[in-house]
DNA sequence: CTTTTTATTGTCCCATTGGTCAATAGTTGA
DNA sequence: TCAACTATTGACCAATGGGACAATAAAAAG
């Protein structure tokens, strides 16, 4: 049994008494971190520091750092997926599913200055770190899917794709905005914003045609 | 006249020179670091080996790291504006004004994953440098001032002030797609993307209200 | 040709960091 | 109770980082 427990694929469901405890407290240390001081402070021994423990248990539950801040990339964006998620089961039409994205990716209590210096500080170590470009890569799917499930009733498919990538671009920049100007971007404006972008673009049936 | 030229702001043709020379090859050769390494991995020797010379002579430029870094960063702003003013000298009506600093903010020679890691790496630190923050709100205000000097022959004051912030938005949501999934999105995807969204925003007069 | 600045290098220093390891305390199961 | 395993700590280490500094080369000024 010894040798099973190291890998943590195996009987999930009881191995959440401590050893996953563990891990989930330092993975949201390791994000408190990130909030604070950015990916060039982040240090082993603050994420310690900040779960209250020492330097070695982060060690002893994460092979290395980099493995440490790409789990808590996936915690961070599974907290604002599971948003998305809730409002989506409550969604019924097609219009009500797009609301649903949007509005569940500014949920008041995640759309915070903190919250997005330590997602920027995370993307920017994307290019460096396969894996996290793969998480990455993961989230994008997932919100163009959940898109696609609300656009497919509204446009035509290529025109839901396109009206996808949008609507995902312009949440992201409303984000960064955020981040770097805290304060000059409300909720209710960044929803207000996303949502007429998408009544903008269901309005015009043929896309702008020009010979730049 | 020693304790003149300390301070740059006098006479600074005749000081291009040396001074000012090494000044901005440093300030490149830090970028270059940046988007290979990303903030974290980015150290004083690379930089200095980037340019060709040793640590010492870059703190005898730059009082420490974080200077440097933020001449980074007006640098790299400077070379993107440049290529937005240079499109809006051409550009005579409203909407022409629009398409340049659309296409001018897309610049194929810009608009490339490298420099967007960069960016991004800078982004993140945003945060925790006042001065790096204050850059960002010049940028940010400039790019809004260019965008309404078109916009406002073309929708409301108020209209006008809300498209553009929605502009700024997915311009930076496209590039930070860029940065995050190299090759998911297209210089003329990304035009395109701002070009439908603008045109979307000016057919719909009135905003979308709804009672969420 | 001196003298004064400026440019540049290499060395040194100290703090910090990620990571290893052995030792200890605690748990669990038979 | 005993043995096996887990959790947790603190000490230790080699590497690296930012930055200070003195020494030297190179220019400029006079």
């Amino acid at each position: 049994m010894s040798m099973w427990n190291r890998n943590a694929w195996i009987d999930p469901v009881k191995l959440k008494r401590l050893s996953e405890i563990r891990r989930k407290e330092l993975r949201q240390a390791a994000f408190a971190v990130l909030e604070r001081e950015g990916i060039a402070g982040a240090t082993l021994e603050k994420v310690a520091a900040q779960a209250g423990a020492s330097k070695g248990i982060v060690l002893h539950y994460f092979r290395n750092k980099q493995e440490l801040f790409e789990h808590a990339m996936r915690e961070a964006n599974a907290v604002l997926c599971q948003a998305v998620i809730a409002r989506l089961r409550r969604a019924i039409t097609p219009m009500e599913r797009m609301d649903a994205v949007i509005e569940g990716n500014f949920e008041p209590h995640l759309f915070q200055p903190p919250l997005c210096h330590a997602w920027l500080s995370l993307c920017a170590e994307v290019p460096r770190d396969e894996k996290m470009a793969r998480i990455q890569r993961v989230i994008h799917a997932r919100m163009r899917s959940n898109l696609l499930s609300g656009l497919r009733g509204l446009a035509s498919p290529a025109d839901a794709d396109d009206i996808a990538l949008g609507v995902t671009a312009l949440i992201d920049g409303l984000w960064l905005r955020l981040g770097l100007q805290p304060g000059s971007v409300s909720r209710e404006q960044a929803v207000r914003q996303v949502k007429n972008y998408v009544a903008g673009r269901l309005a015009i049936r043929e896309p702008v045609i020009d010979g730049a």
